[in-house]
DNA sequence: GCCAACGTTGGC
DNA sequence: GCCAACGTTGGC
């Protein structure tokens, strides 16, 4: 899961004193269904660095709930406001993201030279997507250079 | 700041 | 339903 390390790093979250955040804000359909549909809490996230000096994995978090509405898409003052969403039929969901632990930076020239890792979504070109999946075998190979 | 890639919008 | 125009993402 992306994020902007000046809008949110792996140290805010970690700072948080639930070390939990609702993962609100997702706008793109694609990856609102893989929270949705592929997600189960207690997965591993990757907590991934975007739009900074040095993009990368941070640190290691965990999904901490069944996906439920993303609360900003009601709230008109909102960025994030959908006024074609409704409480009846939301069209926005997230999850909670909690924390695990920081990790060194693995770059993301190091993870595109990473062995195991040439089919992940996150380095396919053209690739926007916020959230993007992770095989249990590209996981297993992350978590090993993390360790 | 540039630009490739891709999603969304809206006219028809 | 098509598709051009436009907006956004995100690495560099």
């Amino acid at each position: 899961m992306k994020s902007e390390p000046s809008v949110q790093s792996i140290d805010d979250l970690a700072a948080m004193p639930s070390q939990k955040v609702g993962w609100f804000g997702v706008r793109n359909y694609l990856a609102r269904n893989y929270m949705r549909d592929q997600m189960a809490e207690g997965d591993t996230v990757f907590f991934y660095h975007s739009s900074c000096p040095q993009p990368g994995i941070a640190g290691i978090a965990r999904v901490a709930s069944l996906p439920y509405p993303d609360p900003t898409q009601f709230e008109p003052d909102s960025e994030y406001f959908d006024p074609k969403s409704s409480s009846e039929n939301p069209r926005w969901i997230q999850v909670e993201v909690g924390f695990v632990r920081k990790t060194r930076l693995m770059a993301l020239p190091e993870l595109r030279a990473t062995p195991g890792l040439e089919a992940m979504p996150l380095l396919q070109k053209g690739n926007r997507l916020s959230i993007t999946p992770v095989s249990a075998e590209e996981a297993a190979v992350i978590l090993s250079l993390l360790a």
